[in-house]
DNA sequence: AAGCGAACCTGGCTGC
DNA sequence: TGCAGCCAGGTTCGCT
């Protein structure tokens, strides 16, 4: 469920169970997720502090007593549970009881105070890595990251500069986490929807010739912060029976006006068109051919 | 150099 | 019922 609204939902959720406490036991269940789980995982985190738990685009940032960042990335099906000594007796907890080791629970991290947290993750696209505190800024993974969208760096004049004689079409060039660190495809699309803009157009429509931002960057930018501010005071955007950190869905998908509409009517006044599907990049974009100009 | 498509992996759903 | 094919919230790699 991991865009940035879903992904600031896990931390809000993650970290009572995390935040200022030890790591008491890691297990790990396989040495891989998409790359090799740390070397010395479990010894490298036992008997240390999460100092904090942060965010910086779709990743997870926790600081680590003693220098090391714990990186983790949820890729597409990655989850965390959280369960406690309070909610024993739950049907998850039952089952575990019962022998069964729930199938891609692939980390357990069990802190301090008595909460085990349980990355779940189907695809293994998502990934884990301890990288020296040194390094947070300039680390491969982080060093090319383009500006936070509630931030106060994603402005007009930004995105016109970055969209300035691209070439990309609009929907490309909003997914470039080097652009813009945290968007997906649901967001996108949902954005250039509310926006009205065509997602097969080229990006540099964002810009004029000299890389000024004009009408499109100046309905556009607040669009994407006002679209993400909504779905994370929905608690992010559920789809096939993903949950939050403590079990609560989140309940965003309800407000998606185009994404996952293929077929339906466009719910812009007076419009009767319908929403349609097309590939970009390899991903499904939905939009409607009327609206989006 | 930018900009594509393919690859990574598993599971659910659709249609024959 | 079985099986092939398509689809899925992301990122990276390798080829034009």
């Amino acid at each position: 469920m991991p865009e940035l609204p879903e992904v600031e939902t896990v931390r809000l959720g993650l970290q009572p169970a995390m935040e200022g406490r030890k790591f008491l036991r890691v297990e790990q269940r396989r040495p891989d997720l998409r790359f090799p789980l740390p070397e010395r995982f479990s010894e490298r985190l036992v008997g240390r502090r999460l100092l904090s738990l942060e965010r910086r685009a779709k990743y997870l940032v926790g600081v680590v007593e003693g220098g090391d960042i714990l990186a983790m990335h949820l890729g597409m099906t990655g989850r965390f549970d959280v369960t406690t000594s309070k909610r024993a007796g739950q049907p998850g907890e039952f089952a575990h009881a019962q022998g069964g080791i729930p199938a891609h629970d692939h980390v357990v991290f069990h802190m301090e105070g008595g909460a085990r947290v349980t990355y779940n993750d189907v695809r293994r696209f998502g990934f884990m890595l301890l990288i020296p505190g040194a390094e947070r800024e300039t680390h491969a993974l982080f060093r090319g990251l383009g500006v936070e969208p509630l931030g106060p760096d994603l402005t007009p004049e930004y995105l016109a500069l970055r969209a300035r004689g691209k070439k990309a079409d609009l929907k490309a060039f909003l997914l470039d986490q080097r652009v813009i660190a945290g968007l997906g495809n649901i967001y996108v699309c949902e954005a250039l929807f509310r926006t009205r803009l065509n997602p097969t157009k080229s990006a540099s429509v964002l810009a004029t010739k000299t890389g000024l931002p004009n009408a499109h960057t100046q309905r556009l930018v607040p669009e994407i912060r006002a679209i993400l501010q909504a779905a994370l005071q929905a608690g992010g955007s559920t789809l096939r029976d993903y949950r939050q950190a403590d079990g609560a869905l989140g309940y965003f998908q309800h407000s998606f006006l185009a994404y996952g509409r293929e077929g339906e009517m466009c719910q812009a006044p007076q419009c009767k068109s319908l929403i349609k599907r097309r590939v970009q990049s390899g991903r499904s974009t939905f939009y409607c051919p009327t609206c989006q100009k």
